[in-house]
DNA sequence: CATCTTAGTGTATTAAGAACACGAACACGG
DNA sequence: CCGTGTTCGTGTTCTTAATACACTAAGATG
């Protein structure tokens, strides 16, 4: 079956840029699937894909990425739409961008194998690209760095039960700069946006350190009294 | 002559948000356009229109804006992407909002009578609005909020040369609460991105203030050495 | 020349950010 | 069981930025 308009349409798509933190590599990653059909075949993109009629551009992108890398239930939020006419060498095609942050620990290693051919890499050392992707890469990753400092979703790529220098790590891996454990611990936990679990580390070959969770329901809380997160 | 797909594609649309501010009536106006077809005939919308495909995003906005409301070279961004299913009651269209900054100063009523039906509205005081226009304007405004404390993008709404009561007039009306005289000055003039002018007001009743404009220049020399602009 | 309105300016106090080092806990291996 | 190695957890001082606050000067008007 097919459908006809009166003018031309352009095709529109989502495109997820997703990151996950290996905090043992200290390191950012993104993950990809290797591209099946053409163009770009055997090319490295972001997964996404048409948007259906009949479903909102959130549920496209959940789904897509639920179909090529496996993954459900993340952390996402749209990043900008990116409409150049040249973007696609077949026809005109508008794609609106998500990222996602998945807590690496949860998801872990399932999703390289589930879909097709999934993998995560290293931010600082991705292959070539299809589309306009790279593009698309730097805006979300622009966009997490800046995000970052002002909103807690940071806690997004940790997992559920972490402890204080996970958490500083995980601002210094992305932030790209060094920060002062002590003036560190100081801030975040005069937030009072973490709840002290009475767990600590386990399996760790010297002193294991306390767990702590965040605690959501307070920082809706206090939103609403006009705090701010800042880091 | 029609143009035929395999699969349904949705419209797509682009709608702006042109903000401008009325220092006289210490108010943050909207401009908006009066509809003349179905559906919401005579109801007032946001300027805007469908996107060819042989244009960009980004061009299919300043080309909506001109036509229907005679604004040419404004600040123009991307505000973000609204694609639920019934947000127009005729088909599935999606919708690439931007946001504008204008300076009434400059075109003045003027887009008012050009277009067919347009008129500034203050933000406090707006008639009923087609769509799903109302959220696609609250979006817009907290974007604007938000924005302004870390980008010198209110200087978008003022005129080229201003004084420094002015300035500091369009971030009380925007973020809505008072600042203090002497610690705005100081703090605005230590940033050194205002140029003092040999110049001061004309045709006011009480003493004339000092007119500055702003260093774009020098501005983007600062942030490439990591200066961040704040208020 | 008296009146009215806005322009323009400095200091003292308070809060937040930055810099900085060492003893305690625990696993491990000899 | 004792020494070694690694990470944990903790306070104070100094510096910088934010806040609070009020009067004189300039210039237009009648």
């Amino acid at each position: 079956m097919t459908h006809t308009y009166e003018y031309p349409r352009a095709a529109l798509t989502v495109d997820c840029v997703v990151f996950g933190l290996d905090l043992d590599g200290d390191d950012l990653q993104i993950l990809l699937v290797r591209r099946g059909i053409e163009p770009f075949l055997g090319k490295w993109a972001l997964p996404g894909g048409f948007v259906r009629v009949d479903e909102t551009l959130e549920d496209a992108a959940l789904r897509e990425l639920e179909e090529e890398t496996g993954l459900r239930k993340v952390f996402l939020e749209q990043l900008y739409t990116f409409g150049t006419l040249d973007r696609d060498p077949r026809e005109r095609i508008v794609t609106v961008a998500y990222y996602a942050l998945v807590k690496l620990s949860d998801h872990n290693v399932k999703a390289a194998t589930d879909a097709s051919d999934a993998a995560w890499f290293s931010i600082h050392d991705l292959p070539e690209l299809a589309f306009d992707h790279p593009q698309i890469l730097d805006v979300a990753h622009e966009r997490l760095r800046g995000k970052l400092r002002w909103q807690p979703i940071g806690f997004e790529l940790l997992p559920k039960k972490f402890t204080l220098t996970q958490l500083q790590r995980m601002y210094e891996i992305i932030l790209e700069r060094q920060l002062d454990k002590r003036n560190f611990r100081k801030k975040i936990l005069a937030m009072e946006l973490l709840v002290e679990l009475d767990e600590v580390q386990r399996d760790v070959a010297h002193r294991a350190a306390r767990l702590y969770k965040f605690d959501d329901r307070h920082y809706r809380r206090l939103l609403k009294q006009g705090f701010s997160f800042e880091i």
